[in-house]
Order: structure tokens, then sequence, then C-alpha cells
DNA sequence: CAGATGACTCCCA
DNA sequence: CTGGGAGCCATCT
């Protein structure tokens, strides 16, 4: 029955992607600290995973890697992360200190987020 | 069980 | 800043 934990580990990992909010991003490292029991290569292979047989709803778009850059897909998804509100630097990089998504416990209401609409 | 692959991350030169 | 190497864990063949 390893296959029902795995997967498991799996839906875990897109619930804390799914739980990231528009226009906000998190690192590979960071969903695999919130997960916990792997790292930020397990959430990169969980995401590959993604479209080939597994949720289509989850927004894997809005998790990048620790340099805030897209991974190696498509410039497709950088397309995607800037209509959600998300700006790109001249390096065509994500500003990590100001759009890194701060957490599950950080960010507990909708109204929070229209504060950050509002900054926009 | 072992080897190869991968949408990552960190360290050093 | 760029390049190269090592570490990490899960999946596939």
């Amino acid at each position: 029955m390893t296959s029902d934990s795995d997967r498991a580990l799996f839906a875990r990992i897109y619930d804390v992607v799914s739980r990231v909010p528009a226009g906000m991003v998190a690192t590979y490292g960071d969903i695999a600290a919130l997960v916990g029991d792997c790292d930020a290569r397990t959430v990169g292979y969980a995401l590959n995973d993604l479209p080939g047989s597994r949720h289509p709803e989850v927004p894997w778009q809005r998790v990048i890697n620790s340099q805030g850059g897209i991974s190696t897909r498509g410039e497709e998804q950088r397309r995607l992360l800037a209509s959600e509100g998300v700006e790109f630097d001249l390096h065509g990089r994500v500003p990590l200190t100001r759009f890194r998504w701060p957490g599950p416990g950080d960010q507990p209401e909708d109204a929070d987020r229209t504060e950050q609409l509002r900054l926009f």
C-alpha cells in the first residue's frame, strides 16, 4: 500500500500549492518546508506529474525556484503569472522580497489579499 | 534491488 | 555574475 502514502504526499504538495493566493508566488523549498517529509526536488517532481495525469486545477505556475525565476518550462508560465498581477524585473525574475507567499498562516482572510491588490 | 532521470538548492572558484 | 560540482528525495525502467 505504498502507493497510497506516496499519493498522500503528492496530495499534500498540491494542497499547499493550491493555497498560494493569486498574485503571489512560492519557491519549491518553501512548499517542501510546509509539506514536510520532502524537499524542493520532490515538489518539482510532483508538479511534473501534475499535467500528466493529476489535478488540472493546481496553480503550479505560482511555484518558482529560489532564484525567483520560472523553471525550465515555457515562457507561457510567465504570462500566466503576469496575468495574476505578478511583476517581473528586467532580468525576467520575480522579486521574491515582495511576491513571496509568507505561508498559509500569514494569509488568513480575503480582506488581506484585497489590501495587497490595493497596494498595486 | 540498482541505475538513471528530474519543473531544485547550496557551496565554492 | 557565471560556471561547475555535490546533495537531496521520489519516480520510472
